[in-house]
Parts: C-alpha cells; structure tokens; sequence
DNA sequence: AGTGTCGCCTGAATGC
DNA sequence: TGCATTCAGGCGACAC
C-alpha cells in the first residue's frame, strides 16, 4: 500500500533508471484501471522522451518531451518494475501496461486490485485537472501549518483521524501514518476535530512532517541498496508502532493495542496513551 | 455545505 | 475439504 514516501521514493528510482530514456512503444493489456485508459494513451506514448520525474500527492508525474505528462497512481498494489533484457512482457496476468524502450529495456505496471490509474494532461493544465484542482496543501511544505490546519479543524465536527486523511485538507497522509502520527502525539483517533488545541495541532504538524521525513529516508536507503533480479521497486518494511498490532502490547504502557472502524477503515491505537 | 457510505478489485485469511 | 464470507485500502461518486 504506497503512501507518500513510497512514491516519493518510487518516483526517485523511477528518475534514476529512466530519465532521458526513448519509448518505442507501449501497451496496455485492458481498458482500464479504476478508469479507463485516455483515448490514444499507447499511442501517445510512442516516441516520447521521459524528460523529468515528479510527484504531487501520490501521484507519479513523468513528463514528456511533448509538453504533457503521464499522471499514474498507483492505488493499493501498483508496481512499477524496470526490465533491462529484451524479453516478451507481459508476463503476469497483472501486467497491464508495458512501455518498451527504445534500447532494449522496458518498464512494466503491474497492479492486481487495479485501484490505479492513469492519465494524460498538458504541463500547464495539472493544476485544472479535475483530480488535482482540489488537492490540498502538500504536508512537507510551509503552507500545511498550524494557522492553517487551526482554521480549518475549529469548526469540524468529524474526527481528526479522518480529518488528517482528508485530501482536502492535506495530501498523502494514509491510513498507517495517519494512525502511527496520531500515537505519536498522544492524540486519540476518535477526538473531535474541535477539541483539539492548537498546541496539539502544532506537534500534529511536526510529528506529521517528521514522520512522513523519516520514511522518505529509509525507504531512500533502502533503494540504494535494493538488489534483485527483476529490479522491483516496491515497499518497505517500517516498524509500526500501533498499525498492525491489535492486540499487542503499546511500547510505552503496555496496555493493549485497540482496533476500532472509523469512516469503514481499520484506526489502531492505544486507548491509555491516547486522549 | 458538511458528513458519512458505497463501490471498484483480487487474493489471503477466516468461517462453517 | 471446499465453498462462502470477510477484509485490506485510495478516492471519486453518491446519499442524506
């Protein structure tokens, strides 16, 4: 399940493999992922020179030399994977696009519950499209604050666990880090949004950005590091503090770990620790 | 307008 | 054993 640091740091390997790289051409193996696939999408690929790798929420933009970009999403089991043999892809039932290069290598995506998507806009309309036009603020940047974040949760009546979810409130904050964020600061998932103080908001705010920081790291590491056969680019392993661990004992008070639904999602916590 | 729920999808895990 | 059900989750669409 990539959240923001794992596609931040699937962007940087996709950045190092293949910048500059030349598409031959390119197929898609069905229509569709969550949405169908833009009119032409192979054939708009063909030719192209992948010029610069971003990333805006969890979205992936690879630019073009033909002033669009290519939007992917990666959604609960995307994976991207590069081949440098000259071998026959598709090779897995889940393979659904394949971007050949024009020197032999290809780049594969493979996506089992097809939560992904992807799409084209030109460079100068990303702000418009209609899954960008009402992004929040990005969270490792000044404009997600406290005055920021104060104003808008003083009037909230919902939680501040789906508050921090929120992409209209500020992007890439999923379920894990949403959950571990929260037991950081000792704030309790089901808190309603205006309850919570601004002094609470501030450490929010920073344990937020240094835990979405210190993923970025590791997962950066790790890819340094990465070696296997097929050059999969996928996720890392981090160590959970209450994500995962119904049951087990909190690390700072040994009470057990709870697991309750919130909004129809899976929220651990610890009930001592967290009020 | 604000808030909560549903559906998309597969495969692993669980239940009877 | 085997079939059926539940669960995981981002996020747009929809309902209230």
């Amino acid at each position: 399940m990539p959240e923001l640091p794992e596609v931040e740091t699937i962007k940087n390997g996709l950045a190092n493999k293949l910048h500059n790289k030349i598409i031959s051409d390119a197929v898609i193996n069905r229509p569709n992922l969550r949405t169908f696939f833009p009119d032409n999408f192979t054939e708009n690929l063909k030719d192209k020179k992948l010029t610069a790798f971003k990333r805006r929420s969890k979205y992936l933009l690879i630019e073009l030399d033909n002033d669009y970009i290519l939007i992917s999403h990666l959604g609960m089991s995307g994976k991207f994977t590069i081949f440098s043999d000259n071998e026959d892809y598709p090779k897995d039932k889940h393979d659904h696009v394949v971007i050949n290069f024009t020197d032999g290598s290809s780049l594969v995506y493979n996506d089992i519950r097809r939560f992904g998507l992807m799409d084209f806009v030109q460079k100068n309309e990303l702000e418009k499209h209609k899954l960008f036009v009402n992004l929040a603020p990005e969270p490792l940047t000044q404009d997600f604050n406290t005055d920021y974040l104060y104003n808008i949760l003083k009037n909230k009546k919902t939680n501040i666990k789906n508050a921090i979810m929120d992409s209209h409130i500020v992007v890439g904050v999923g379920n894990i880090y949403a959950c571990e964020s929260l037991f950081k600061c000792k704030i309790s998932p089901t808190r309603s949004c205006n309850t919570i103080k601004s002094s609470e908001i501030s450490k929010l705010i920073d344990i937020i950005k240094e835990t979405l920081k210190e993923a970025i790291a590791s997962g950066g590491s790790t890819l340094k590091d990465y070696r296997k056969e097929d050059g999969t680019m996928g996720y890392f392993q981090h160590s959970f503090k209450v994500y995962g661990r119904e049951k087990e004992k909190c690390t700072i008070c040994s009470s057990k770990i709870e697991r309750i639904k919130q909004q129809g999602r899976s929220t651990f916590f610890c009930p001592e620790c967290q009020k």
